[in-house]
DNA sequence: AGTGTATCCTGCAGGC
DNA sequence: TGCCTGCAGGATACAC
């Protein structure tokens, strides 16, 4: 999905576009990025106010009259677009699932390929219990290395699997996930437990610098992100592991490599990010899931289709 | 507490 | 050309 960065792109570039706008319908297409009924759903919305539009994790949020809040989770291929009335031609809606039609004529489109996003009217209630379920927000400034470090000493998972854990840190996704943990120089599968003071110190820092990196190139558009403004993200070309399988590592010439656990592709280089001091990887990890550096997987391959160069 | 697997859904690339 | 397989930025639920 839209990681933490591209749900702040897009909160960034939906502010002009909705914020004082007045919800008169709500269209529903697809009733299964809902929650509930759609008749119940489009009646709370009808004649509701946009007061602000802010983001939690990697959910965009609508924030209305009365407290309330239209959450959206964007899921792999959700997206928000806004039209203020003709119809320009920047990002087509191919899978409008959900419309929003305001008092001034304007249109906010929720569109969807694979509905895997959501879209919910929570009270303040409903959504502060919702909120306190996630983990931090790692670009806060409460948020230091030293909290990262002990958060991580109280599990066994593997690193990568706990980055991805909306629980433990909120808002990181697969691919910040894996570059964060190329630039701090640590392997992926590496238990989080067994991440040092020295490596969290430099895993927050890698993090935030990923974060920020990526918000300010407007995200990392593979395929279906785009910008509000119907744009695609930059940072795309800046990628240093994830989808780089078999290709050398920017800083040492050691070929990428894609591993497999937790159900997700893991990248990194074997060399920048050695799984132990001894040992290399992990001592059964190549016989089960590690694939052969000659061998690039067609699925990584097809995910980068059509991107730019090394920055 | 973790892991592997399956589920929701569509589109696309690669192999044959 | 077509058919089949596997993969994809996410989240959750299940059995082991």
């Amino acid at each position: 999905m839209p990681e933490l960065p591209e749900a702040e792109t897009i909160v960034r570039g939906l502010r002009p576009a909705v914020i004082g706008q007045r919800i008169r319908r709500v269209e529903v297409l697809h009733e299964d990025v809902l929650r509930e009924p759609k008749a119940a759903f489009a009646r709370k919305l009808h004649d509701a106010l946009v007061v602000a539009v802010g983001r939690r994790a990697k959910n965009v949020l609508l924030r209305l009259e009365d407290r309330r809040v239209l959450a959206v989770n964007l899921g792999m291929t959700g997206r928000l677009l806004p039209f203020s009335g003709a119809p320009d031609g920047a990002a087509r809606p191919g899978h409008p699932a959900v419309r929003f039609r305001f008092e001034s004529g304007g249109v906010l489109i929720f569109d969807d390929t694979r509905r895997f996003g959501t879209v919910e009217c929570l009270t303040d209630a409903e959504w502060r219990e919702r909120s306190e379920r996630m983990g931090p927000e790692p670009l806060a400034r409460s948020y230091t290395a030293s909290r990262l470090h002990a958060d991580l000493a109280r599990s066994r998972a593997p690193v990568r699997s706990w980055l991805l854990d909306q629980r433990r840190i909120a808002g990181i996704g697969n691919i910040y996930a894996n570059e964060a943990l190329y630039l701090a120089g640590v392997h992926p599968r590496r238990p989080a437990r067994s991440v040092t003071a020295d490596e969290a110190a430099r895993l927050h820092r890698s993090i935030r610098r990923v974060l920020r990196g990526a918000i300010r190139a407007g995200g990392t558009t593979i395929r279906d992100y785009r910008t509000a403004e119907g744009g695609v993200g930059e940072y795309v070309r800046r990628l240093l592991v994830y989808g780089r399988d078999a290709e050398p590592c920017a800083r040492c010439g050691d070929l990428v490599r894609r591993l497999v656990f937790g159900n997700r592709s893991a990248f990194y280089c074997p060399t920048c990010q050695p799984y132990g001091a001894r040992s290399p990887r992990p001592a059964d990890g190549r016989s089960t899931s590690e694939r052969a550096a000659s061998g690039p997987s067609a699925g990584a391959k097809g995910a980068m289709r059509g991107r730019g160069g090394r920055a």
